[in-house]
DNA sequence: TAATTCACTTGCAAATTGCAAGCTATCTGA
DNA sequence: TCAGATAGCTTGCAATTTGCAAGTGAATTA
């Protein structure tokens, strides 16, 4: 949903706001995850038409870029420019608040958490 | 979209992951916009059963409390918890990245701005 | 007491998401 | 060399979510 002529927040919005955007840059961005199968790989279970067509947007909203691998020509590598490590800062604020408010419920579910994602 | 047993940031996105909560929040927080046709009015165009349900789940976690204006009885005020509060940097952040990457496009577009909510 | 306002609810269409299967190009091992 | 295996998708279809317009009922105002 591109919004235009509004607040940064919504503008931001209009890029990061769905289920899965932040979820697949976080991966690329902290887990440096860079293939396609890496990214189907996290906890969340992102299925394979979303995560290719998020993929797609975040190309054309120039978050990631995307080359081939020089030594395994089948398989592509996926980094994200400096638009996305610019979200670093969203992302900390992000983890710091789900830290805060909703790992209690978890940690009584399941004590021995595993790794972030 | 709850997501448990899962990193922080998955989990805060479990909540606000989708394309109005966070709307919601900025014109609660910022915008101090208390009650249901003050959120109607915000530039972005919710649609009042989307607010509705909005508005029942964010109180369901926690974020918003309502209660009703004790001078107008038909009226309901929706104020920020302490939970929501503590979003603001989260919001401050979207803000700043909002601004640096995606404003230079609608300045051309529209040049005279007009308030940000 | 009739009209208006506020906070919704309902019905239905459109868009997005989720699941499973399949597809194509490349690569690897026998 | 050639039969799998692997990487990165695409396709079809069902389920969920979103969006629009109209309507509802209680409270309030004229």
């Amino acid at each position: 949903m591109k919004r235009k002529n509004c607040c940064p927040i919504a503008q931001a919005l209009g890029v990061l706001g769905d289920k899965w955007s932040l979820i697949v840059l976080r991966d690329v961005i902290f887990g440096k995850k860079r293939h396609f199968n890496d990214l189907l790989a996290s906890p969340e279970k992102i299925s394979t038409n979303i995560l290719a067509n998020r993929l797609k947007t975040l190309q054309e909203e120039s978050l990631l870029c995307c080359c081939v691998d020089a030594e395994n020509r089948r398989s592509k590598i996926y980094t994200p420019t400096e638009k996305a490590q610019d979200l670093v800062p969203v992302l900390v604020e992000l983890y710091k608040w789900g830290e805060k408010y909703n790992d209690e419920v978890d940690k009584v579910d399941n004590p021995s958490q595993a790794e972030p994602f």
